[in-house]
DNA sequence: TGAGTACTTGGCTATATTGCCAAGTAGTTG
DNA sequence: CAACTACTTGGCAATATAGCCAAGTACTCA
């Protein structure tokens, strides 16, 4: 087949999109150098700590992070590091976008 | 400084919410071949091509594609190739998830 | 057990996204 | 120039997302 399975593009769509948020990316990236509890990504984005919970179960959902409670906190893991990979590629897509504008504009 | 500057993040986040969507996955995925026709590409997503067109505009506007008229056509091209490794890690997240519910299903 | 902490969930409003149709633009060709 | 093709844009309705507050749950500890 040539086309791509619909079900498979949504998939991908969804732990795509669960990464498309600016709160979202902030709190993957901290969850890089290892686990966090909730109240401690609640300092780091600065949002009512039920928003970054919220938050917390898109990652979870889309099967990015797991989470385990340990006494009153709950923290929360990184699945998938190589996430963090993305980034060199997102970065040159920003760099050569720049670019593209600052030739148009001349 | 620990924490990430908004701005980046949300730069970030734009070029990653440009992916989120099954239809626009499909389209980058056939780009990832060489260019296309905004018709080609309504061929293969199989929307109203107003709807197509918008797509391409997002993909456009997070500097994904860029386009090319010749003639009556518009010709889109995949500007960073490298978003297709996205998907090894993306596929792996998917796989890990899906042991993951099971395991938990038990 | 009762008060307190850490978190999740429900409910709501505001905003953003999606996708269609209709209308407009740009290029081609008779 | 008139009709046609390929595409884009405007406008609208349906749906999804985001974020706050309030309320509920789970655990701890005096």
């Amino acid at each position: 087949m040539t086309t791509m399975d619909q079900d498979k593009l949504e998939r991908r769509a969804t732990i795509l999109k669960a990464l498309a948020h600016p709160s979202r990316l902030m709190m993957v990236d901290e969850l890089a150098n290892g686990e966090r509890c909730v109240c401690e990504l609640q300092g780091l984005v600065g949002a009512d700590i039920s928003t970054v919970s919220k938050h917390l179960t898109v990652l979870k959902k889309a099967g990015l992070v797991e989470s385990e409670k340990r006494g009153l906190q709950v923290f929360y893991t990184l699945l998938s590091p190589c996430v963090m990979n993305f980034f060199t590629c997102v970065e040159s897509v920003i760099e050569a976008h720049k670019e593209q504008e600052s030739r148009s504009a001349t």
